[in-house]
DNA sequence: AGTCGAACTGACTGATGAATCAGTTAGTTT
DNA sequence: AAACTAACTGATTCATCAGTCAGTTCGACT
């Protein structure tokens, strides 16, 4: 891995875990393997590196979405649903510094005044958002989901999963525990009774 | 106000909206017309400031919750639950700070080594927790709420009107304008559909 | 062999920030 | 009025950290 890929992945790491403040940028070199020095040739400002880290993880989630919802299809909008809360999961499980840095409150912060940070961040989040809506619409044309706003209720649900995932990153609740009560409730939310099964 | 609260409202306020790494403790002395050394006259170090603010915050909440719930009486399980939910709502928009701090990392990170700390943020989210629980069970027995577990049930739409709130604190959705349909899908969520009128 | 430039580094700088300390002030007690 | 004390402060200390700079290394091209 190219020396510039290996202080992104370091620093995304760290500023998920410590946050960005808390991590000094002789931290990220040490970890790196790299003189401070070196960071600052490639990435020209600490807020610089932050951006590039958050433009890494954009990419990726975008990536993962696609990869996974390019091929994929569904009985109905609602079995899309529960797919796609299933795999906001799994991915929240095995990216876990995704999530945790998206759960800091740095990014949102900055993105009040850094126009390029707020536009990162509306494209992870839509990117959820219109999965879910999606799905939502998918089953009122099926049958299977009920009448609802779907753009609405998709950011109720986003909601709603994400503060499962922040609730487990936080450590507060067992929250893993809470996975089949989710995906029931949410299912609850969004189905159309008269055509239960 | 004693100079003593006045540090730590201003503290509460700052520790809020700009992070605790980020807030210098001469910023909190300037904001409180106060010399810097005053504040550690009392508060021992920075942690001890904020371990305070955190105290007080739980306080606070602790008192608005049991001083709304404490007399109210309401017609089924299903209406204390909307009630809930609703007081949920006015709290985090009335309050701002509160949620804010909540919001950030730094109280998580903390309660990992800090045990009472810890139990601050406890003793804050069971709050929040009892209720809808208490709302689900009561609802159970006067069957407008369905078959659930109202524990793990509470959980789940606690990280949905946290989830929303968070949402509107970090300005990326107009978030505002789904209580509504927040309401809507947590009753649709909870309520027992068979005797629904 | 010699030149060039990209990648990299060690040593430094200036700023900031938490914490300390040797006091001063003002109110109360004796 | 003298002694005592809680509240408060200006000046200082020491550590940390983002960012700079004057270089070195090394492979590619001529």
């Amino acid at each position: 891995m190219s020396r510039k890929k290996e202080i992104l992945k370091t620093a995304t790491l760290l500023f998920a875990t410590n946050g960005f403040k808390e991590t000094s940028m002789a931290e990220v070199a040490k970890a790196s393997n790299v003189a401070s020095a070196t960071i600052f040739y490639h990435f020209n400002t600490k807020d610089d590196l932050f951006l590039s880290v958050l433009s890494n993880v954009k990419d990726s989630i975008l990536e993962e979405f696609s990869h996974y919802f390019g091929e994929k299809k569904f009985a109905s909008g609602l079995e899309m649903l529960d797919a796609s809360v299933s795999f906001y999961l799994y991915l929240a499980g095995s990216k876990t510094e995704w999530f945790l840095l998206l759960h800091r409150y740095y990014p949102y912060k900055l993105a009040e005044e850094n126009e390029i940070c707020r536009r990162y961040l509306e494209d992870i989040y839509n990117c959820f958002v219109d999965i879910f809506e999606k799905a939502l619409s998918e089953g009122q044309s099926d049958g299977s989901v009920r009448e609802l706003s779907p753009r609405k209720t998709a950011l109720v649900i986003l909601s709603t999963v994400d503060g499962i995932v922040r609730f487990k990153n936080c450590n507060l609740y067992d929250a893993g525990a809470l996975y089949n009560e989710l995906i029931a409730c949410i299912r609850q939310m969004a189905a159309n009774q008269n055509q239960k099964q």
